[in-house]
DNA sequence: ACTGATCCATAATTTAAAGTTATTGCAACA
DNA sequence: TGTTGCAATAACTTTAAATTATGGATCAGT
């Protein structure tokens, strides 16, 4: 008889405030010599009566009554965690922290972020916004849920859903709005603007040119997309960005947009979590809602990218 | 699976802390296991995933981390019951509420409190003064631990112990100092003042007397003993007052003191509590205490009582 | 004072919970 | 591609907690 048990405290309770074994038994659900035996060896336990009974009831002893309000509080402590989790069940709670790509974060975390919080009242929402290997060590390493980067990661020990493709739209000098639309190759030969190391975006659009990332080029990089779209407009050479930089990106520099033909260039976007992670139903659901957001977003963007 | 157990918080707890379900079983001195299943059942209870288990490292959800500071408050809680059951074991603790009659209040309990308090560091003494069957009738009721009066009581639920005896002394106005000390007979056609109705000293009294307490007699109340020598002091009468109030009630009154001859009046002091009492033992231990103030008390007491 | 009723404690037994050892299965890593 | 580390599962044993039945004390009413 080492240790009390919860059980102990809630018979002892109900005895306190009933003061008969036989109706505090029967408030329990439980036998009366059940109750008599558990209360007997809580007080064994703690070592000192905590009721005295006599013929024609059963009161607390002094030592009773300061057991019993300790004994309050635990039990209440117990309640509000039941009910807690009560609340917390089948539901997003507490706290969600999701990493986005910057090549993303500023066209889609406006929207999904109202949506999130408009479908999750409550939820503590982190954000975090980086490149995808930081993403992807943060969410190995427990320090992210999840996280919304071009796919595929392949990464084993991740699950990857699929989000949304979306195409790599060329931004030229306004003076060349009339100029033929070039190709992978003829690209290649042009002066293409692209983001520093470490943005999969930069990657991308190497691949769409052939080009090896690592080979030493005459390129400039710029630290973001915007950074970019107004070297463009400097007629300091061209770049792309993706469909979804468009309506924020040139809204006031004077480019022009041109979708290639095909084969187009596009990535796909997705979410990612740890396989373990065990949010997986409730992230499907986010990814769900994420999907949503960027479906009514690319439509309003439609108009702003009928560029060709 | 109603609700959770104790022992499943502190499973927990110890898993949050290690991080290792081996190693936390160690920690609880139980099998890997049988970790597993309480957190499992755990988990299932409360509804939702508390841990999550990746291949090398098992770390706490979000919803884990917010029920783990709720778990630490829940066993802090229990800690704190079992330590203050643990510091109150074996010793008189906590309340303690003595009863005591007039007639021996004002003597005993200066020097008691002071013992008692020394022998029971710690303990919340309350002390309430009124008439045996007021203090009976508390006591019988659970609102009084143990009460101080004359024995006998004989109620059958009650315990009594005695613990000392007192001789009634005479108390006469200082002239007749000389005159010879009347005995029950002459005493009886003497105008003797007693306390008022309720009070045992007074039925000992008039016992003594051969008087029945509920006859009409020519005699006038007084309220407290100090009165009744005040009167006597006034020429009013004499009385007869416990030889433990000598000391304090004839300090300033100017009146003569006397013993009986035998058969002396006496009256046997004691105390009782409710044979259900947990409180028996403890109890005994403090009639000891309480037995040797008194015998402290007669001791200092004999000189001024030197009065035949 | 006997008698019946009330009520808690105890005993014997059954049922449920928690623990054990042995084994399986999954990931990570060399 | 084994090998290793670690948690989950299975089969079984032990311990804990319940049940029903019974006993003994106390109080109330005849």
């Amino acid at each position: 008889m080492d240790q009390f048990t919860l059980r102990q405290l809630r018979y002892f309770e109900a005895l306190a405030q009933h003061g008969h074994f036989g109706r505090a038994a029967e408030a329990c659900a439980i036998s009366q010599p059940a109750l008599s035996v558990q209360i007997r060896e809580l007080e064994e336990t703690l070592g000192a009566a905590l009721f005295e009974r006599s013929a024609r009831q059963v009161r607390l002893t002094g030592f009773g009554e300061d057991v019993a309000a300790k004994v309050r509080d635990i039990l209440r402590g117990t309640d509000e965690l039941a009910d807690f989790a009560r609340l917390s069940r089948d539901r997003l709670t507490g706290r969600l922290r999701i990493g986005v790509i910057p090549t993303i974060a500023p066209y889609l975390l406006p929207t999904i972020i109202g949506d999130l919080t408009r479908r999750y009242p409550g939820l503590d929402m982190r954000l975090r916004e980086t490149v995808t290997p930081r993403l992807i060590q943060e969410l190995a390493e427990g320090r992210l849920d999840t996280a919304i980067v071009a796919l595929p990661v392949s990464e084993p020990s991740f699950t990857e859903v699929p989000l949304f493709s979306e195409e790599f739209i060329l931004v030229r000098p306004s003076g060349d709005a009339d100029k033929p639309v070039p190709n992978a190759e003829t690209l290649r030969e042009m002066r293409l603007l692209l983001l520093e190391e470490g943005h999969c975006f930069r990657d991308q659009a190497l691949s769409f040119c052939n080009m090896n990332s690592s080979l030493p080029r005459e390129l400039l990089d710029g630290s973001s997309l915007s950074t970019l779209v107004q070297m463009v407009g400097a007629g300091i050479g061209v770049t792309l960005i993706p469909e979804m930089a468009v309506p924020v990106e040139t809204r006031s520099a004077s480019v022009s947009l041109a979708r290639f033909d095909a084969p187009r260039p596009s990535r796909r976007i997705g979410m990612i979590w740890r396989n373990t992670t065990p949010l997986a139903d409730q992230l499907r659901e986010v990814a769900e809602v994420v999907r949503q957001s960027a479906e009514t977003l690319a439509g309003q963007t439609a108009g702003a990218t009928a560029c060709t």
